[in-house]
DNA sequence: CGATTTTTTGAATCATATCAACGTACGTGG
DNA sequence: CCACGTACGTTGATATGATTCAAAAAATCG
């Protein structure tokens, strides 16, 4: 049994005992070494993976070379290519654990089944994919809206702790600037 | 009944006849002014919108009190603001008709009715918001890893004609510069 | 047709990138 | 447990893409 997601899952939708012990038995849990991908570009991802603990980045790579995030995945969060899991095609992105890690993977085909076993989670992974898609949204009004420094300040008072976690450059990565410019906004008084 | 909805989720799950029809029932058919506003900031979301004919906006008012488009709604495609509707919270955003529009309202207490009755739907939803999450977080990003000018040209190769259907300006604002820039752009030779 | 909305153009300015060099920290093998 | 190499962070000078403000020109609408 897993607590960490039946907590999760019981914020959004009900469970019996039995069921929550089905769900369980479609996961499995993987240990996860420091700079190890759970997915490389080229690969059909496989499944979604909940973060029981440690931290973990989406990126690709771009025309330049560079690698940009997309998304950081932490604990009680799932991450995955939703892009190559839903029409089962190459992934143009990586995910990797940024620390040593403790992750379940919902493997693609356990998922279909799970779903018929238990059709409360499809309502669960509505709620998680409407969640994702207004938090994406809004990042973008942030983008548009905000300064570079602007959104580097707006950040770092949400998750102070969150930017302890990850190198300078990463966060500067996942904001969309340079880390020479981030270093230079730490350098600006406030 | 409404053909161009039912074909529309066809396409992702099966329904019955009969299930049709339930789903038919718990809509509400709407003709929309051009100008006129389907939510204004302030207001609870009614519930999510399909676009059966016309083209609508989603947007904000930020901080220097410009217009910035969040998403655009086309035929075939849901439009709504999850946040508002997931959190039964005020919106901060609007939807407008940018041409005279026929739209479909799920209401959002009839949407909930409705997934008990016909659990289909709510894959249906779940893939929709998968769907949409998917753009955008690509469109984050092509907002990262390509300049101004790159992803003008970009969108204006990938949808020429819908560019055409609105003001220059929106889509300067949908892409996230100004309608000057977005001016020269259009001035310089290729 | 006049009124409003949308687009264009010019000049000045600003935010951020780029390139390059140096400083620091950190973890890994000897 | 130290030393070395690599990864990460800082700083300065310069370059550039995009904004701003202002005004005129063009298109659209009732």
């Amino acid at each position: 049994m897993y607590p960490e997601l039946l907590d999760h899952i019981g914020k959004y939708v009900t469970l019996s005992q039995q069921e929550q012990t089905v769900v369980c038995q479609h996961l499995e849990l993987k240990q996860v070494k420091k700079k190890q991908h759970l997915l490389q570009a080229g690969q059909v991802c496989q499944g979604n993976y909940f973060v029981v603990k440690g931290c973990l980045r989406q990126y690709l790579i771009n025309d330049k070379l560079n690698e940009q995030i997309i998304q950081f995945g932490l604990e009680n969060w799932w991450i995955a290519d939703q892009d190559s899991l839903l029409n089962q095609k190459p992934s143009q992105c990586y995910i990797q654990a940024l620390e040593p890690a403790e992750v379940l993977l919902l493997p693609e085909k356990n998922r279909k089944i799970l779903f018929e076993q238990v059709p409360q989670l499809e309502s669960y992974f509505r709620i998680m994919m409407q969640i994702a898609f207004v938090a994406t949204q809004r990042r973008i009004g942030f983008i548009f809206n905000m300064s570079d420094e602007e959104r580097y300040r707006h950040f770092m008072k949400l998750y102070p702790a969150f930017a302890q976690r990850i190198p300078q450059y990463m966060l500067a990565s996942y904001l969309g600037f340079t880390p020479q410019f981030m270093s230079r906004l730490r350098a600006k008084k406030v």
